[in-house]
DNA sequence: TAGCTCTTCGG
DNA sequence: CGAAGAGCT
């Protein structure tokens, strides 16, 4: 430990990444979220040779037994890792913590996904907040910031390794790489292109971020959400930058400047809301928050769902999103919504089928935040859409896209179309039809369904809903148990088709068998580069270089914990071993830099982020542990809400909470 | 100024 | 589409 102190005042240090993906169940990464991760790696793998060490790699089926492995071949004495805060992650890294700790490994964990640990953000009476703009008032008001962003290393002491094979990790297989060549002409993976994004974004469109958000053209959308998402840029950092802008810009009267900021970091807010959500309500990726929508008759039609994919649902603004999806792996946020939106209320197909699509096919799934974007769509959440509201695509199409460009860029079949048409083709003259060269219902598909009978198909299954509520409510008053074996508590399976498509293959060089989602049923137009961003044609950035660039000063006095035993620290095992987030690679270091130096302070604040992870007890599914507002108490001012005031039960699960 | 219409915008 | 706010009388 001596020899090393002279450095960071730290040990030798590993970095770990264990690929697991059959740990995450139904949530197998899919094939652009696989490229994204295998990029990634590799410029990480890179950074880390460029300051002294490298990535140890490992494919497993149980990600606790090879970080034990790779303790034991390595001799490590401590672990540290990042919080995550979907259901799975928890109850996993909580299990290795209890794990490892028995087998004498010190074992620390901290926040670098977030502003503000869940359990931190709390209304006055220490209860979690049910609404988003309360939550988020609440974080912006803090007592104390979020802690700043921290330099990366200037150098790593590697430990050794020699004893500690790495697999060689299978990410994709040749069907897929045809395909993967063109995400590299618009996308940069990595931490140095995350850092590039950002200063590209804080710098440039962020200024008229609260102008053009709207616009379906993405052109002004900050593209860090994989970056975000992958751990490749730090969130702190984000707001950081960001607020620092905002101050510049509010001291010289730049109102747009400041109004911008506001609405960009409200973005910034749902993404910690999500896990605010996932952390207090751990099935919120599978079960609806608000009780009722349990008893909503959805309509389990496979027909519709592949339509949806393909883009046949006849309404352009839907079959572009879900073409430019398909192709990119991207969609803007309002896309998102209509998509999504159409599918809930209009199709009212299970929202999970949906969230599932969007998990298999965006650049940037990401469980918490789909979950929460798939509530907020589906009105099951006290501060959602209300849930009999139907966003009309027509409507919203000429919003977004008001002269057509987003239509005609990815339905060339309609390019001809005037823009007064170009959102509702069904309402066109038969001339004009004729002139674009379309025939509906041949060439271009009638609307699948029609908003009018949206609506009162809605309304109907609605009623449905109460009333089947009302029974099993009736039924819990006669006596019955609450049973969980409910029907309508168990979430509805994942249709046959998509199970069907799904591949059971084994994967070269992977000692496992991979089920590998496929859709092969959407076509898509050729792509033209002006699909994608001018300032990405160059790709490939020479990493090294980079990495020297953006190498900055670090502290190098910084103190070591009483409680970690130096003398006995010879290495440190660094566990990056999520698909679902992969922490910052500095982590290990520089955390424990900020984390040290601060230890011995009298804040209690900084205590809590040093060594708890959060647990609750996974096979508690207890319902009764509700939050039940007051009428009005919930601060929703939805008329919906009001007029079902049972809609303020949302499900909570009990919450252990545990110092580690 | 209360009250009305028009506009905007949605977690 | 509807609620909230701006603007007008």
């Amino acid at each position: 430990m001596g020899r090393s102190s002279h450095v960071l005042g730290f040990g030798a240090v590993i970095a770990v990444f264990v690929w697991a993906p059959e740990e995450e169940g139904h949530y197998y990464p899919g094939r652009v979220s696989r490229w994204w991760l295998k990029q990634s790696l590799a410029h990480l793998d890179s950074s880390l040779k460029s300051l002294g060490t490298s990535l140890v790699t490992k494919r497993s089926t149980d990600s606790i037994s090879s970080l034990l492995e790779v303790v034991k071949a390595t001799g490590a004495t401590q672990l540290f890792f990042n919080h995550l805060y979907d259901p799975i992650s928890l109850v996993r890294d909580h299990r290795a913590k209890e794990i490892l700790t028995a087998q004498g490994v010190s074992v620390r964990s901290f926040n670098a996904d977030l502003l503000y640990e869940p359990w931190e953000v709390n209304d006055d009476e220490g209860r979690p907040f049910t609404t988003f703009s309360a939550f988020w008032e609440k974080c912006l008001s803090m007592p104390y910031d979020p802690e700043a962003p921290l330099l990366p290393p200037k150098r790593i002491i590697s430990g050794d390794v020699s004893r500690c094979r790495s697999d060689n990790l299978v990410f994709d297989d040749e069907s897929e790489k045809g395909s993967n060549a063109l995400l590299a002409r618009a996308w940069s993976p990595g931490w140095s292109n995350a850092d590039k994004a950002l200063t590209t974004f804080v710098n440039g469109p962020l200024l008229e971020y609260s102008q053009n958000r709207r616009k379906a053209d993405s052109a002004t959308t900050s593209f860090l959400s994989p970056h975000l998402h992958f751990g490749e840029v730090s969130v702190r950092k984000v707001f950081h930058f960001v607020r620092i802008k905002q101050v510049l810009w509010a001291n010289e009267g730049n109102k747009a400047g400041d109004e911008s900021v506001n609405l960009f970091l409200k973005s910034i807010g749902l993404r910690e809301y999500s896990r605010y959500m996932s952390f207090n309500h751990p099935h919120s990726h599978e079960r609806p928050l608000l009780a009722h929508l349990r008893y909503f008759p959805w309509v389990v039609d496979e027909g519709y769902f592949k339509a949806w994919r393909q883009g046949r649902t006849g309404y352009p603004l839907v079959h572009a999103g879900m073409r430019e999806l398909w192709a990119t792996g991207w969609l803007h946020d309002r896309i998102r919504v209509v998509v999504s939106s159409f599918f809930v209320k209009v199709l009212q197909l299970p929202w999970r089928w949906g969230m599932k699509y969007f998990w298999d096919t965006l650049l940037d799934a990401d469980l918490e935040s789909d979950a929460l974007g798939w509530q907020y769509i589906s009105g099951t959440l006290p501060d959602g859409r209300e849930f009999d509201r139907i966003d009309n695509p027509q409507f919203v199409g000429y919003k977004c896209d008001p002269h057509g460009e987003y239509v005609r860029r990815w339905l060339p079949e309609l390019a001809r179309l005037p823009t007064e048409w170009i959102h509702h083709p069904w309402n066109a003259p038969e001339s004009v039809l004729e002139a674009a060269g379309i025939e509906l219902g041949s060439n271009y598909p009638l609307p699948i369904v029609e908003i009018d009978s949206a609506k009162v198909r809605l309304e109907q299954a609605l009623s449905q809903m109460w009333q089947n509520e009302a029974a099993a409510r009736a039924a819990i008053e006669n006596g019955m148990e609450e049973g969980h074996g409910d029907s309508a508590d168990s979430p509805i399976a994942f249709p046959q088709a998509m199970q069907m498509e799904m591949e059971h293959e084994p994967v070269r060089n992977n000692p496992v068998i991979v089920t590998v989602p496929r859709y092969e049923d959407q076509m898509v137009p050729s792509m033209t580069s002006s699909l994608f961003r001018a300032d990405d044609e160059e790709n490939s950035v020479d990493i090294r270089n980079s990495v020297l660039e953006s190498r900055a000063e670090v502290p190098t006095d910084v103190n070591v914990a009483e409680n970690t035993r130096r003398d006995t620290l010879d290495q440190a095992v660094m566990q990056t071993a999520r698909t679902n987030a992969t922490p910052h690679f500095n982590f290990a270091v520089g955390r424990r830099n900020s984390e040290d130096s601060t230890a011995e302070s009298s804040s209690s604040i900084r205590e809590r982020d040093g060594g708890v992870v959060p647990i609750w007890s996974p096979s508690s599914t207890n319902y009764s542990d509700q939050y039940v507002g007051d009428d009005n108490g919930i601060g929703t001012s939805s008329s919906y809400l009001q007029r079902h005031p049972q809609s303020h039960q949302l499900m909570n699960w009990q919450r252990l909470s545990q110092t580690g």
